[in-house]
RNA sequence: GGCGACGUGGCCAAGUGGCUUAAGGCGCGGGUCUGCAAAACCUGUAUUCAUCGGUUCGAAUCCGAUCGUCGCCUCCA
């Protein structure tokens, strides 16, 4: 299995470090509002990630951390007038709503800084001894200059950085470049206690903590976004990396943006969607299939009209799955040849080589297509198709992609009463056997608009929820 | 200014030296089925991969130039 590594810029062979087990650490949100589609798309992504590896047998421990200490916090409770943790224990139930919404796996853990303070106190103050990160009337910084890899992920050297360097001029800080590990305390904003005085930690810090925390010094995967590459990637192997002496994360995995109008989705440019907007209009497998349909690294557009054909998409694949439950139960019927041990071959090859799920999801249409014409040239199959076929699909596009959900299925034969609607059906085909057919389209049409549409076919009539 | 990515059909998008005279999804045209429709299936939709030049027996794929788009260098998935 080939990953592409942001270190190296190319793809290397997969090999974790203590097999089967993976560990993969994805930056999450910071917890200070709903979360935008283009943050979505990297938490799915990184949700199938996860999913293909589980798939491949490993036993993954995942993390994903919350923000929950940061100046836009602080910002946005003040202007609400209320506490930073009033704030974030609410955007906190948001982000899990919203997650759960996209189908997303649950993280292992989900930590946060400000239940981190004391390893994070623990590294600064091993930087520090080792004269890395030095301490200026209650500010800590780290110097740049003390660590020589220093620019090896994000392919900056301090030189260029320095030149370009949009940052501001801090008096306390011996080079431009350097970076706080911990702020000292300003009025109003909420703070810890530390060798240093009162303050919190800097940004990249708390990753650097919670990472060693949850999976140790040196882990397997570390993810997020493109834009974190350089400073927050960038930083966290210069703290963890100079205060363990060892390497931080073996594989730097970065997902592409989601763009408007060519244009990176953001907050502050304000040309985005919330998440939950979009999950209120939209089913998260429609979401999924976008997301998935193209690489994970490269940028992908987004729109309306977009996730609309996506959703068309799942469509075509929910149609062929209610034939196929239909079809499960069956005890005749005529064998057929599939031959998936080639599907599975061509799916797991795409999905090794980098992850490349635009490649896994046209195996799976393939078979979409396949299915259905032998589901429409005999009409009379045995189970075991309907079951071989469940079972592929459940693997692929269910457990790894999460572009179906076969409960979605279940629970309406389960809990509705349809008894009426099979009336309804009954009636319309009186109507078209007396060949009335104005009749017949009323019952078709009210049905309908009450959100049910019928199919005729050779073995009857039968209805789907629109 | 420095660093990086990208430009494939009407839209989205895979493919990065011969298996591809370019997957898959959506759309559109024609057909089968149907009372009609829907669904499904069949079929047609790029002699061509931004442009120009080069390397090669062979290039969308490698090299160079040109044009265009985007990202990072500041909080950001």
């Amino acid at each position: 299995m080939l990953v592409y590594n942001t270190l190296t810029r190319k793809k290397e062979e997969f090999k974790p470090i203590n097999p089967p087990n993976v560990s993969m650490y994805v930056c999450g949100p910071t917890i200070y509002d709903y979360f935008h589609i283009g943050n979505g798309r990297t938490f799915v992504m990184s949700d199938i990630i996860r999913r293909y590896l589980i798939y491949k047998g490993y036993d993954v421990k995942f993390v994903m951390n919350l923000t929950d200490v940061d100046d836009k916090i602080i910002r946005k409770a003040n202007e609400e007038n209320i506490t930073s943790a009033e704030l974030t224990e609410r955007y906190e139930a948001a982000f899990m709503d919203d997650i759960k919404k996209f189908k997303m796996k649950p993280a292992d853990v989900y930590p946060k800084a400000t239940n981190h303070m004391q390893e994070i106190e623990n590294i600064i103050e091993k930087l520090e001894n080792k004269g890395i990160a030095y301490n200026v009337d209650g500010n800590v910084f780290y110097n740049v200059g003390k660590f020589e890899s220093y620019g090896k992920l994000s392919g900056k050297n301090t030189d260029d950085l320095e030149v370009g360097a949009r940052i501001e001029i801090n008096q306390e800080k011996q080079n431009p470049l350097d970076f706080s590990v911990w702020k000292k305390a300003k009025s109003g904003e909420p703070y810890w206690e530390s060798k240093w005085g009162d303050g919190r930690p800097g940004w990249h810090i708390e990753c650097s903590a919670m990472s060693m925390k949850h999976l140790g010094e040196t882990i397997d995967i570390h993810a997020g976004g493109n834009d974190l590459i350089f400073p927050h990637h960038e930083n966290e192997i210069a703290q963890s990396e100079a205060a363990t002496g060892k390497e931080f994360a073996h594989y730097w995995m970065h997902f592409g943006f989601l763009n408007i109008d060519k244009q990176k989705m953001s907050k502050s440019l304000g040309n985005f969607f919330t998440a939950r907007d979009i999950l209120n209009q939209y089913p998260a497998e429609a979401l999924r299939l976008l997301f998935v349909q193209s690489h994970y690294r490269s940028p992908l557009n987004f729109s309306r009209e977009l996730i609309e054909s996506a959703q068309k998409g799942t469509e075509k694949l929910n149609n062929l799955i209610r034939l196929l439950l239909k079809g499960i139960d069956k005890v005749d019927g005529s064998e057929v040849e599939v031959d998936y041990e080639n599907k599975y071959k061509l799916f797991t090859e795409a999905m090794d080589d980098d992850f490349n799920s635009a490649k896994a999801t046209s195996v799976i249409f393939d078979f979409v297509r396949e299915a259905n014409k032998l589901i429409v040239e005999n009409k009379n199959l045995n189970s075991e198709f309907y079951q071989k076929a469940v079972t592929f699909l459940r693997a692929t596009a269910e457990d790894v992609l999460g572009i179906i959900d076969f409960n979605e299925f279940n629970i309406d034969d389960a809990n509705t009463d349809d008894s009426w609607i099979l009336e309804e059906i009954e009636k319309r085909n009186k109507a078209k056997y007396d060949r009335n057919w104005k009749l017949a389209d009323e019952i078709r049409n009210s049905l309908a608009d009450k959100g049910f549409i019928l199919e005729d076919s050779k073995n009857g009539t039968s209805y789907k929820m629109k």
